[in-house]
DNA sequence: GGTAGATAGTTGCATCTGATACTATCTCGC
DNA sequence: GCGAGATAGTATCAGATGCAACTATCTACC
């Protein structure tokens, strides 16, 4: 019954300790994950992450237009809007005319663009490797299985939209 | 040993593919999941996720100076000022005058900032059980180690600074 | 074939973020 | 105690982000 001066903080915490909290985990590690990478393709080739994934899918899926790109990459339309643009700048990619639908235009990588992504591929894959450096591959593929999970339970938390409408 | 017309984008992308690049699918599932949880925290409680990162650690840890939180929640100390205040102005903390240490400030969550936390806290574990429901225990639990075994490799190849200097 | 609503993409704006620079205070060595 | 450098915290500025509004075009229906 003695009421102790200095009252232990953790009595207040109800359960939540924010070092095991996941969004709390998940939030930093991909920031630091996200930090790293940005700064090797920004300082390298002056590439953001967007501009780079827009990259990689037109490597690896071919031309498309920007809202396939949205969907392919789940940015924003303004993000791919802006990245395209900066990439079209450099002459990364070619935006032709759509003769289906006036609206859209098909973009596609530059021969120069091809070469680019070719460069940064191996840095990319070894930035990965680097990462997950003493991880079992096991380990490693059940990481980003989970993680593809929990995307799409924050996707039906936040009322997303499935075919089902 | 004909050449097709269309060749394979596949061919291009030197063995790198977005969907199954783990920084990828890392800053995917954090943005989704970091998207739902600062919607539910601004909507209902007009909370930033760096000012309740701060009631979470106060809550654990009792009061201490900004550059403590700093270190503990590994945010910038900008970033930390400013959630800071916006707080103090809400009267969520109380920031007093440390005797030993006229730069710094102790901050210390009020009884107001106190009976927040325990209103939370509970949401905040809801969030995170609807994220892993369906996932195994264990898994879970691998999930947040390889998460922080991430963190630690990416600041080390940030070539963050340790402690052995 | 003309009008209403949907869709592709851009622009404007308001916010968040972090790097830099600055002030105030502390510590150490003399 | 006094000056040099370190540290706590704030202010300022540039860039990224995403929502909302807008233009242009397409589709559907009468």
């Amino acid at each position: 019954m003695t009421a102790p001066s200095r009252p232990e903080p953790a009595d207040t915490t109800a359960g939540l300790q924010l070092d095991a909290y996941l969004p709390y985990r998940l939030s930093v590690a991909s920031n630091a994950v996200s930090r790293l990478i940005a700064r090797a393709y920004e300082d390298r080739f002056g590439l953001s992450i967007p501009q780079w994934r827009l990259i990689c899918v037109l490597a690896e899926d071919g031309p498309m237009n920007q809202s396939a790109l949205v969907s392919r990459t789940g940015m924003d339309k303004v993000t791919v809007s802006r990245a395209a643009q900066g990439l079209a700048k450099r002459h990364l990619l070619e935006r032709s005319q759509n003769d289906q639908d006036g609206r859209s235009h098909v973009v596609a990588l530059s021969l120069e663009g091809v070469r680019l992504h070719a460069e940064i591929a191996p840095l990319a894959l070894a930035y990965e490797a680097a990462l997950i450096s003493g991880l079992d591959p096991s380990e490693v593929a059940l990481l980003k299985r989970l993680l593809m999970r929990l995307q799409a339970a924050a996707g039906v938390l936040a009322g997303e939209r499935t075919d089902a409408g």
